[in-house]
DNA sequence: TATGTCTCGATACAGTGTATCGCGACAGCC
DNA sequence: GGCTGTCGCGATACACTGTATCGAGACATA
């Protein structure tokens, strides 16, 4: 194509300025809205006005900017209250409420060793909150604690995505389950699992997850007290 | 219609003899080799010397595979032993030694609801050795000593990684997280991690789950001896 | 034998993460 | 002020993903 009839090139929009930060909010942005599979390099370079090869000026690898948006979350995540139990008690309830906020953190929780600065504070608030107590019983208490919730919040998000994809509404998942399920049971193969689906308690998500919290609680308290060893 | 009940195809004799069965088998042994990324329905596919697009005569979707990947380890997975403790115990410690065999299952554990039926016959199982407690209780429990499982194995399956990644040792990832983390503390922002790294106790990851699992499992004693509400 | 049904899989599409590298813009120097 | 060296941007490319489409061929039935 001859110079006469070629564009000039689009007025350069002076390159966005651009920051760790602006890309990581960028992210979470897309990861908020439509779930962890949306946030591809493509897609966070575009909503900045930027091309995609961009972003690696400031990350290495797209690891690494799922590790970012998991420490800008943790920023917010600060236990609160006195004593052991309502510092663990309110660490776990404070994480459960941020993958609330951003339910893409279930799926990347516990993935991979979190090391960031603000991971690191929000692990340093809960420590020091147990400040006092001896370490033997304070550090695997706090890995229970993070181990419970990590699969709490899993399964919990786990379960309202399959609700959603199947129409929105607790009713229609019952109604898109339920009849495999009864089909399931007639064969009477899962006598147990039925009597529990038709006898046992419905508890809603916030119910479960504090119940098993208090469960696992109540075990570092016996710990706590008793001094002893676990009895086998 | 589910995976589950849905038929297979009739026998073909086709160029290929396939069956579901034979498709997560092999889906399973690319993922226990070289992760659940090596799982691609074109390597499936062709680890059975057979087109990609002939899969979609089996399972309507790659997630369709996973869940049946996972169905299919829980065959093995059957809870032993008297007593709700050593059932809820032999449960988790199976499902963790599961997790070892096949890594990719810390991936999609919790991930979404498991009702494929060896799933159900699991907790099935679990659930009968259970009988003759209060249901109020053992649902919350059940869902506890599960949600603390997933968690647990998560973060163990996710340091072992990031372990491998730095090198093939726990030294060599010292030598690559150390001396970021002796930075941090340099700071001094993070004291009570510091102190926890330096004064606690190193636990192997056997340990520390197994810690984690008593702490449960003495809490929901509490329940089951007390028979009264949790203190708050 | 003709017809209808069904399955196979080649091809295609839109998307992914990331390596490569030429071009253009800027900074510093003569 | 003009030249040159450096550097970062981002177009292009690559190998790969999951899956929709659809023509071709094989089988069962009429």
């Amino acid at each position: 194509m001859l110079v006469w009839e070629r564009p000039e090139p689009p007025d350069r929009a002076a390159p966005a300025p651009l920051s760790r930060d602006a890309i990581v909010r960028a992210a979470i942005r897309l990861a908020d809205a439509d779930g962890l599979d949306a946030v591809s390099l493509r897609k966070v370079a575009g909503a900045l006005d930027v091309g995609p090869m961009r972003l690696y000026g400031y990350i290495d690898t797209k690891e690494e900017l799922l590790d970012l948006m998991v420490d800008a979350v943790y920023a917010g995540i600060r236990p609160a209250g006195d004593g052991w139990r309502e510092v663990l008690r309110s660490h776990a309830e404070t994480v459960r409420r941020a993958v609330h906020r951003h339910e893409w953190l279930a799926d990347l929780l516990g993935g991979r060793p979190q090391l960031g600065p603000n991971t690191l504070a929000s692990g340093n608030a809960v420590l020091a909150g147990l400040a006092g107590i001896d370490l033997d019983t304070v550090v695997p208490a706090v890995a229970a604690v993070n181990a419970y919730v990590v699969g709490a919040v899993r399964r919990e998000i786990g379960e309202r995505r399959a609700e959603r994809a199947s129409g929105m509404d607790k009713r229609q998942w019952q109604a898109a389950y339920g009849p495999y399920l009864e089909r399931a049971f007639a064969a009477g193969r899962f006598p147990a699992v039925e009597s529990m689906v038709r006898d046992g308690p419905h508890l809603d998500a916030g119910e479960t997850f504090r119940a098993g919290l208090e469960f696992l609680l109540d075990g570092i308290a016996v710990r706590l007290s008793g001094g002893g060893s676990t009895p086998r």
